[in-house]
DNA sequence: CCAAGATTTGCCCAGCCGGTCAAATCGCCG
DNA sequence: CGGCGATTTGACCGGCTGGGCAAATCTTGG
């Protein structure tokens, strides 16, 4: 009956326990309430952010109890945390593309179209990451000064290389990818706003593909050597 | 669940009174507390968002207590709604100066530094029209399919004459402005992550300036004729 | 079928937070 | 100086919300 330690860091008694939640869940219909939890969370908290999120309503979500989804997770705020972590992969993944080999404009208008279609197939994610960072990253400084940085730094260093060569014109790599996250995530952060300026947003599959045309004109287009 | 204001026109009952919040602030004392008040919870609803804020935190930043600061707005969603109008004006105002008789190139290069010195010197307004927008803007929807639709409207039939003049290379004006705004604005609400990855932000004038040049190069490089 | 563990829920609670109110104080003007 | 409205605050309240608990129910290996 070792039931509820408040311990902070992750308990050292189970070994293989490398999941992002700490609940029990040993078994498959734990893991697929678990999955099911998690995908409310995002909804819920997207919409609403951490605060104006009620764990209430992520539960019902979630079709369970509330005291049901704090069996699997301790607190909302580890449900939150959790929530970050499963999706962080999904956001750094596309990075991975800019391959030193490639052609400059084959790598990097393939990025543009993958973040943009990460922006239309889930846009929830994207607006948790841009609340949490819009006000300071309480979850998530350690990462971005962490992985991020690194994985920035290393990307920033192929397109030197790039310009080095004279295969593209000369430009700050990193202002170079702030611009291309700031207009790509802008699709589904701003949806709201988007939709009412243009009439249409990303769901639109004709409207989907002219914004990705215009995202290569006005993003690459000056960058011809 | 949100609350959503009922009193849609202005009150009717005073005729000399075309501010925003509701109090009685008659005085000259009033009157400065009013604005104390606005700039606290500019600063305080920006950084934990509407839900996060808490009024006796606004109140204790504009040095008075809770009490008193609801005897000038009648609540706190009262006091957001407030905030969110002082700003607006402030937020739309740069987009005059595109004008169809100037130089496209002039006009769209000083529009990006005007939007990009308002992310320097005002990154809380920023990120409070930020997460109003990706929460759903709702106190805003109004505003953006009406006052803001018109004047993009405008705008974007500008930029189109001058494309149809040759005067610079056909893009839609609309993924355009969408693109400067994106750019621009990610500097003040992502400042956080600016700052990890590139080691500085636009508080540093040599960053600013530099910032500046990129977006100039990325945004407008292939825009020429 | 049974015991052990996993899951689920009804019930409860303590603390926080927005908002009220009456009383106290201040500032201004005749 | 006296009075009156503007301002300020301490004390308080009711509702909501995150979270705890133990009992009830379901699953599953043996």
């Amino acid at each position: 009956m070792e039931g509820h330690e408040v311990k902070a860091a992750g308990g050292a008694v189970e070994p293989a326990e490398g999941e992002s939640p700490a609940g029990p869940r040993k078994t498959r219909i734990g893991e697929a309430n678990a999955v099911r939890i998690l995908d409310a969370a995002l909804t819920v908290f997207s919409a609403y952010g951490y605060h104006g999120a009620r764990v209430e309503q992520i539960a019902a979500a979630a079709c369970m109890s509330k005291p049901n989804l704090l069996y699997y997770f301790r607190s909302k705020d580890a449900l939150y945390t959790a929530v970050l972590e499963r999706t962080l992969d999904m956001w750094l993944e596309p990075l991975r593309g800019l391959d030193a080999s490639r052609d400059p404009f084959d790598a990097l208008s393939e990025y543009i179209a993958v973040k943009l279609e990460a922006s239309r197939r889930d846009p929830a994610a994207s607006r948790l990451f841009a609340m949490e960072i819009i006000q300071g990253a309480p979850h998530l400084s350690p990462v971005i000064s962490g992985r991020l940085k690194c994985i920035v730094d290393a990307k920033a260093a192929i397109i030197e290389s790039w310009i080095a060569e004279g295969r593209m014109a000369p430009v700050d790599p990193r202002h170079l990818l702030f611009s291309i996250w700031a207009t790509t995530q802008h699709y589904a952060d701003f949806a709201v706003q988007v939709r009412a300026v243009a009439g249409s947003d990303l769901s639109d599959d004709d409207f989907h593909q002219r914004t990705l045309a215009s995202l290569l004109t006005i993003l690459l287009g000056g960058l011809r050597p």
